[in-house]
DNA sequence: CCTCTTGTTGTACGATCGTTCAACAAGGAA
DNA sequence: TTCCTTGTTGAACGATCGTACAACAAGAGG
C-alpha cells in the first residue's frame, strides 16, 4: 500500500523543475555535445539528447526551432570552449612572444583537446559543413578567429621590422602552423600510437624556429 | 494501342541484366562512393545508393551482408584508388628523389584529390572510425601504406649515410610532413579562399628544404 | 525447346527518425 | 487562496531507415 506518490499529491517532489530558458538552452547544447563525444554521428538525435539531458523529447522543439539549430548552437559552443581554453593558458604564459606560443602549443597538444573523443565531435560537424548554411556560417566565425589568433602571435615573435620585407610571408607561416598544428592533431587522435604529444610540441617548434632563422639571415 | 510491351512479351529489351557477382559489386561500392561525394553522410542510406546504382534496393543485401559490410569495401576502394593515383604521379616524375617527392606534392594539391567532396567522404569516414571495427580495422590498413610510402621517399631524398645520426629523425620527419600535408589539404578544402594550392606546396617543400639543411650540416 | 541456377525485384516489417500539439503543472503575481 | 503565464510532458504522425523474403526472370546448359 503506497504511503505517498498520490496522482494529485500537492506535496512531495514536483514531477519538473522549470528553468529559465537561457539554462536550459544551456544544458540542451551541454547534453548535445556529450552525446557527440559518446556515441559520435548516431549521437545526434533528439531522444538520445533528451534523454542526456533528463527531459522529455518536446522540450527541444521549444526552446529550438530544429535540430538545425541546436547543432548549430552546440559547434558554436564547442568552439568557443576550445579557443577560451587555448588562451587562458596563452594569458598565464610569461609575456616573450616564444613563451606565449610555446603555451599555446602545449595547450593543444593536451587535455581536453588531445581527445579521441574530441576529434569525433570535430569530424561529425565537418561534415555538415557542405550541406548545411548553419554550420558553414558558424565554421566561418570560428576559423577567423583562431587562424588570427595564431596569425598575431606569430607577428609578434617574427621581427617587427622585417616581417613585411619579402623574405617571410606572416600570413603564410600562419597558415602553415595552422596546418601543421592540425594535422599533428589529427593524426595523433586518429592513431594515438604512432607519436607522442611531446614529439607533436617539438615538431611544431622546430616549425617555428626555421623561421626565424629565415627572419634573421 | 501498343504495338510492343505487351505483358508477358518474350521479346523487347530484358527488365534488367544480370552481372557477374564481382562486377555488380564493384558498381554498388562506386555507387556508394558517388553518394558520399554528392550527399555526405546523408547519402549513406541503402535506397540512396541502390537509386545511384540503378537497382532495387534488396540487390545490395544479396551481394554484402550488411552495410556496413558495404561501405567498409567502399573505404578500401577510396583509399586504393588514392594512393594509385599518388603513385603513378610519382613514377612519371624524374627518378631522382627530390622530384619523385615534388610529383607527390604536386599530385596531392591538385585534382581529383584537392575537391571538397573528397574531403566530405573522408570525413565520413572519420567519423565512423572510433564506433566501428571494421571501419578501425581498413583505416590502420590504409594509413600504414601512406606513411610508409611518404617515409620511403624522404629517407631517399635525405643522405643515407647520416639518416641515422641523430640530427633528424626520419620517422618524425615523415610523421610531421604527413601532418603538414594533411592539414593544408583539410584547411584548403574548408576554406578554399585562404590560399592557393602552389602556395601549399611551397609550404611543403620548405620543410622539405629545412630538413636537407639539417643534415648537411 | 525445356530445365535449372541464381541474380534481381519489390513489398513488407519493425524500429527509429524529427516534429507537432493538446494537455499538464510549476511557481510567481494578485 | 486563486489566477495566469509558460516551461514541460508524452502520445501521435508521417517519413525513412536497414533488413528479410517470396516471387520473378535472365541466360547458360542440356
Amino acid at each position: 500500500m503506497p504511503v505517498s506518490a498520490a496522482p494529485k499529491a500537492r506535496v512531495g517532489k514536483p514531477r519538473f523543475e522549470r528553468q529559465l530558458p537561457e539554462q536550459r538552452r544551456g544544458a540542451l547544447i551541454a547534453a548535445t555535445i556529450e552525446c557527440l563525444k559518446r556515441y559520435g554521428h548516431e549521437g545526434l538525435s533528439i531522444r538520445t539528447i533528451s534523454a542526456q539531458a533528463g527531459v522529455s523529447v518536446g522540450l527541444i522543439n521549444h526552446h529550438f526551432p530544429n535540430k538545425d539549430e541546436l547543432v548549430a548552437a552546440a559547434y558554436r559552443q564547442f568552439n568557443a570552449e576550445l579557443v577560451a581554453g587555448l588562451q587562458t593558458a596563452v594569458e598565464r604564459a610569461e609575456r616573450t612572444p616564444r613563451a606565449r606560443l610555446r603555451a599555446f602549443l602545449e595547450a593543444s597538444f593536451s587535455e581536453p583537446n588531445l581527445d579521441q573523443d574530441v576529434l569525433a565531435v570535430w569530424v561529425v560537424f565537418w561534415g555538415m559543413y557542405r550541406h548545411s548554411r548553419l554550420i558553414q556560417r558558424v565554421h566561418s566565425e570560428n576559423y577567423h578567429g583562431y587562424v588570427q589568433l595564431l596569425h598575431g602571435m606569430l607577428a609578434d615573435l617574427l621581427k617587427p621590422e622585417r616581417r613585411h620585407e619579402g623574405s617571410v610571408d606572416v600570413r603564410l607561416a600562419a597558415i602553415g602552423l595552422t596546418a601543421l598544428l592540425d594535422g599533428l592533431w589529427l593524426e595523433w587522435c586518429l592513431e594515438p600510437a604512432t607519436f607522442r604529444p611531446e614529439e607533436g610540441v617539438r615538431l611544431c617548434e622546430d616549425w617555428i624556429e626555421h623561421l626565424c632563422r629565415r627572419t634573421d639571415r
